[in-house]
DNA sequence: CGAATGATGGTCT
DNA sequence: GACCATCATTCGT
């Protein structure tokens, strides 16, 4: 079988342009961390001027990294047990980031079945921000770290079809369609909303 | 199916 | 002292 061609890297260039436009390009992107890996069909968007976003009081000494260089790490500890990964977008100075929100596993599946024990389905692996750092084994330590070392993500190959609504888990500007998703995907954190009949 | 809830600790006012 | 960018479980319909 001849080897399968590997996708480029992302680098600092992909992650240092609008924060929405990165969002929906990562969708279809596989992500690496050690010794697995899946492929992004979940994110969301947060930015300075957002009211739910970590960098909206300015650079605290939690949001600090969101204002850094473009393709690091931030990542955070939710509820006081969980780990969320997100992404550093635009160019140094802004406080953006996208959240990784859900994987399609695709690589060390046995590995995350070890360090998620309690995930009933394979679907339940990777299907939310807490529980996808949790089985590719992603903690505060790699917070503020450079894409490229521990953690890795190539380049989408075709086209995507996207879906869109609004973020999950916020109590401010719930009105902001900023969740993106990969359309007809079974790894999803939860469904999003069935889109308005026209009538 | 959905709503309710406890776990558990950092961050910011 | 309030508020969480969550998850797993339990209980009700």
């Amino acid at each position: 079988m001849s080897p399968a061609e590997e996708a480029p890297e992302l680098g600092d260039a992909f992650f240092a342009r609008p924060v929405g436009e990165v969002a929906d390009d990562l969708i279809g992107c596989e992500l690496i961390a050690g010794d697995a890996a899946g492929i992004i069909v979940e994110v969301e968007r947060y930015e300075e001027s957002d009211p739910a976003s970590h960098s909206h009081r300015g650079p605290t000494p939690r949001a600090a990294v969101m204002f850094g260089p473009p393709g690091h790490l931030y990542v955070y500890r939710s509820y006081g047990m969980h780990w969320c990964l997100n992404l550093v977008c635009e160019p140094e100075g802004r406080g953006a980031a996208v959240l990784v929100r859900a994987l399609a596993p695709t690589r060390g599946i046995e590995r995350m079945r070890a360090r998620r024990p309690r995930a009933r389905a394979d679907r339940d692996l990777c299907a939310g921000p807490g529980r996808l750092t949790e089985a590719l084994g992603i903690d505060g330590t790699l917070n503020g770290r450079a894409l490229g070392g521990e953690v890795r993500v190539h380049a989408r190959r075709g086209a995507v079809a996207l879906v869109r609504g609004p973020r999950i888990g916020i109590s401010r500007a719930v009105e902001r369609p900023w969740r993106v998703g990969l359309a007809g995907s079974g790894h999803l954190s939860r469904p999003f909303p069935a889109p308005a009949e026209a009538r």
